[in-house]
DNA sequence: TTGTACGCGTTATCAC
DNA sequence: GTGATAACGCGTACAA
């Protein structure tokens, strides 16, 4: 027994008074006498009118959601940034329609035909992990609709984004280490074709360099994942090739470093020391606590909405794409620092 | 330079025919002849044309998206229920849009008026710490938009819910503790003006005197966080009534207790047990590995998703309201059981 | 097989 | 001040 939704004419009615005069009431439209104004706005109360936005944006050619593009929101990260995202929209009266792409390529491209579909004001998207091509990030270019990436934007795609300093951020983490007395230094990569994962394995290795150390291949490989960590490290000690730091593509790879390190009565941070990459809820709580980078991620959300916000208010028209870089802050803990007693 | 979207009457004019004749074509119209609907076929591919999806929805008078207002994204359970509704909802050719309500009521009303204005299809709800009153609730019952509760449910308000069997998997979890060889079992509970914190609740103390075990209530207080959590096992220690176990209300407070018993030098399990709920990603990773209560978040938002969809398309209309409880499995690691060497 | 006319809810524009 | 009209993009009875 689905009600049919108050309208304006159902209030025009009532009223025996026309459309558009309840229009302009409601709107507060200086045009009309206080009187009806003050009936109208009571008919609406008494009826329970809702204003319909959807109709109101057809009608203005504009939109009041925005659309999000991310590759998963249970990582703690994408959920941070989306609480930035939101908070932002809701104080300016926009929505937000969330989309996850799985880290799938096509299902991204599915995401954007349904935000445009939807006439989205604006979109935001940190790019899958499998996005190598980018005609559906073009498309969005092209048809006007504003595009803002957020941590992982497409190389080579003019546009606004907001993103970590991760090369510096990991040049800063890996220095932390050498400064701690680590020579032997690995790195777990995260995948390479992505921007934030070449970025990173790029401070680390400046940071190598820049003290004068030689890469050594073995202790540089991809594991961004909690399990492949783990492999790893075991096989670094079955190889007997063992460094006396790893700085790890994110929170989740250090667990599963340390986890194998813990298994093979390995200290931390007094055999191998430890640095992750993000900041989640457990590099607190973790035993021991996890040194890591913090991204900042609701900042980024907030940021990259404003940078959207901006862009479909036309405040910035015409201007050249902006980038935010949002400093990674470097939060020591005790996986890195041997505490004095 | 946004370029107007191509609608339906720009192919029209491209090809000098009407736009209902247009529109037949893309809708796959029986009734037109295969060359236009090639031809018509082909220039929408060339003008890149989009349906518009909310002038659809307008004209049909029915939506696409359906809405969702939930506590906290940044919550890991809540981050796998949305996953379920997306899942469900995106094969299902939906979109969804997201509201927090960061736990307050007033805010929580004014997502409903929001997603209301936005003519969505339907609403899931997992109601705020905070909401006493539940009037912008009954307002979308009256609205004739279907509601459905997930984890939270509002009582008292007749409306399609999936829950978790939260007192008897509290009685499970509580009685796994008596089956290790606890008698001294406390309980760290959750807000009790929430239905789930009750039932918990409700659940160890049922095991209890089951158990022909006496409450002492000392032993059971409100402490939801992970600071209070601390807090609390520091006042019992210093009162010296010490418990032999702790069945907490979530996962991070029975981390909030394990690290102040850590600090106290107590071993875990020998010297206190745990168990927590919810099977956040840190209860695998923790140390030692969390027991803990399985709420599988991805399912209640998959079955939460199908039944609002079932009302939505009024396959089941008029009948009473369905409660869809999705059973918690006790999941034992090492907190709570002394592992053989 | 295709075109015409109208309506979904709203509002800008032009009358009065 | 207020009303009538048209239009946003789409879909569909009805007519041709």
């Amino acid at each position: 027994m689905s009600t049919a939704p108050v309208t304006i004419k159902d209030i025009a009615r009532y009223l025996k008074i026309s459309p558009s005069t309840v229009s302009r009431a409601l709107k507060d439209n200086p045009e009309i006498s206080r009187e009806t104004k003050q009936q109208v706005l009571e008919v609406a109360a008494l009826l329970d009118y809702r204003p319909n936005i959807v109709a109101r944006g057809l009608k203005n050619r504009q939109s009041s959601t925005i659309g999000v593009i991310i590759p998963e929101i249970v990582h703690y990260f994408f959920s941070q940034v989306i609480s930035g995202i939101e908070e932002v929209a809701y104080n300016e009266g926009y929505t937000v329609m969330i989309c996850q792409s799985n880290d799938k390529s096509d299902r991204e491209a599915n995401n954007v035909r349904t935000l445009l579909a939807h006439q989205v004001a604006g979109i935001l998207v940190s790019v899958s992990k499998e996005t190598a091509g980018f005609k559906h990030l073009e498309e969005v270019k092209r048809s006007g609709v504003p595009l803002v990436f957020f941590d992982r934007a497409a190389p080579g795609l003019m546009a606004d984004q907001v993103i970590n300093d991760n090369r510096d951020a990991a040049f800063r983490a890996t220095t932390h280490l050498l400064e701690e007395g680590h020579s032997r230094i690995a790195h777990f990569a995260g995948p390479q074709n992505l921007t934030i994962g070449k970025e990173r394995k790029e401070g680390y290795l400046l940071a190598l360099t820049g003290a004068g150390i030689a890469l050594r291949e073995e202790w540089c490989t991809e594991a961004d994942t909690f399990e492949k960590a783990y492999s790893e490290v075991m096989r670094l000690y079955q190889s007997g090739n063992i460094p006396d730091a790893i700085f790890c593509n994110n929170d989740l790879t250090a667990l599963g470093a340390m986890k194998a390190l813990r298994e093979l009565g390995t200290e931390i941070p007094e055999g191998v020391a430890i640095v992750g990459f993000s900041n989640g809820i457990f590099s607190e709580i973790s035993e021991p606590p996890l040194s890591t980078v913090d991204q900042h991620g609701y900042e980024m959300g907030v940021q990259a909405t404003r940078l959207l916000l901006k862009r479909i208010n036309s405040v910035n028209k015409g201007e050249p794409p902006v980038t935010i870089v949002v400093r990674g802050d470097l939060i020591v803990r005790e996986t890195s620092r041997i505490m004095p007693d």
